[in-house]
DNA sequence: CGTCCCGTTGATCCCTATCAAATGTAGTGG
DNA sequence: CCACTACATTTGATAGGGATCAACGGGACG
């Protein structure tokens, strides 16, 4: 008799990448499930990191809270990315919190297991070096931006890499499929929840993005790149004028 | 008859941290030294990441180059950490040019010899990963810092967290032991070097710091702590009055 | 001893945080 | 099904922190 947890769920993640079948089987033996309702934390800033997981299904919110209780949202966790592996840097404790956005479900293990996977698959650890790099890589990059970079920039850098990752094509645009808030997306970009407005509003009038409450949906994805990049709208042609344009 | 390589020189180092000797020796066998005159770049942003380094003395900056142009310090680099590992992250190029700030040694190996390294000790990755982690930690507070601080609070950390690392006790007080620029610092903190020119020359009149040409001096460490963690200055008291005040 | 770099300082402006208040939207319980 | 409530969003007014522009001063090094 099999497990419920079958061996496709992670045999192409990027973590498990070229593991053996048997390996794979023996990692799922001691795998938990957790299934998560939105705003669900899976743990909390500041906990003993005794375990760490891999995301199946659903959206998470990585965030840290500074000493004066402004938060920072880190990154957003996808299906299929690994999270919670503190305890793998020597890390005791969980310097963020994870949160689930959406109804989600996640596949965890005790952090004590870790060093047994490394030790049994050598790619194991090196597969984590390569997603940490990544991350490394990514937080600088918005270390870039935020020292050099215009707010209005960065938002609109932030919902391209919101809309790369987890962009759903639908009819009036591609939508990011998870609720998100202003709020939210202040946090990813180092402002406040009213310039997002504001800079989400303006956008709207010019039809580069659909906003709702907690939905983003973007329409002119040329437009959006060009803002990310600084330069500023072109001289509205007569090409590109809206039809309802008084 | 040995080679000049010492095995003390790397065996305390965290990267070798609890490998055997004749792994060391080993390791030695291939390194390649490089002698460093101030202002030598290691490698530059965009090469093809063929090596990895070890600082042995000096330091180093690794800055990185926005597409128009404006530079930002990413971190520098001490004696004993590694740098250039980009490879190990299977990142074919250097994202970072890594310049001497002043006379430095390194150690350096063929990125070939990595997996060499990681299959005959298992703890090299771990080592690693611990390393990286250290930084992706490093890169988040300076994230949030960015995002929630004013640029007071942000020099004042810098100039913290160089005097950490690298900080040397003189009569005068802790001196950062290698040449800095206000430009430097500004690219460290996402700001100008006027804005750090008029923060150090008020501190300076408060008695906090010192500083000259390429050169900072904290004489008040507690009064740096206390900006950097944005309480203001106290109310002057008489205690704390300087002689020359008036 | 001149020239380049680095640092200092003033004046001005503008982006964006902040304060404030109204409107809109989902969910809930009677 | 509607009233009530909690939370999201929008929008206006205002102020201020720093960037930017500009010019000068000073030390180091060839």
């Amino acid at each position: 008799m099999t497990s419920h947890l079958n061996r496709s769920l992670i045999k192409n993640l990027d973590l498990f990448k070229s593991l053996s079948d048997s390996a794979l089987d023996a990692i799922l033996q001691t795998a938990q499930v957790s299934r998560l309702l939105s705003g669900a934390a899976v743990f909390r800033q500041g906990e003993v990191a005794d375990r760490f997981f891999v995301l199946l299904h659903g959206h998470l919110k990585v965030v840290q809270v500074t000493p004066d209780g402004e938060q920072v949202v880190v990154r957003y966790v996808n299906p299929g990315d690994v999270f919670g592996i503190a305890r793998a840097m020597r890390r005791p404790h969980y310097p963020a919190s994870t949160i689930a956005v959406q109804e989600s479900l996640a596949l965890g293990w005790m952090s004590s297991e870790w060093d047994q996977f490394t030790a049994t698959n050598l790619n194991f650890a090196s597969n984590a070096l390569h997603t940490v790099g990544q991350r490394l890589q990514d937080a600088h990059e918005r270390i870039q931006q935020l020292s050099t970079e215009e707010v209005e920039q960065r938002v609109a850098r932030a919902i391209l890499r919101l809309v790369d990752q987890s962009g759903l094509q639908t009819n009036e645009g591609i939508v990011i499929d998870f609720p998100i808030t202003r709020q939210d997306i202040a946090e990813m970009t180092g402002t406040t929840l009213h310039t997002v407005s504001r800079l989400l509003s303006a956008w709207k009038d010019r039809g580069v993005v659909t906003s709702g409450r907690k939905r983003v949906v973007v329409c002119a994805m040329d437009e959006l790149i060009r803002l990310a990049e600084g330069r500023e709208a072109p001289a509205p042609s007569k090409l590109t004028n809206r039809i309802e344009s008084e």
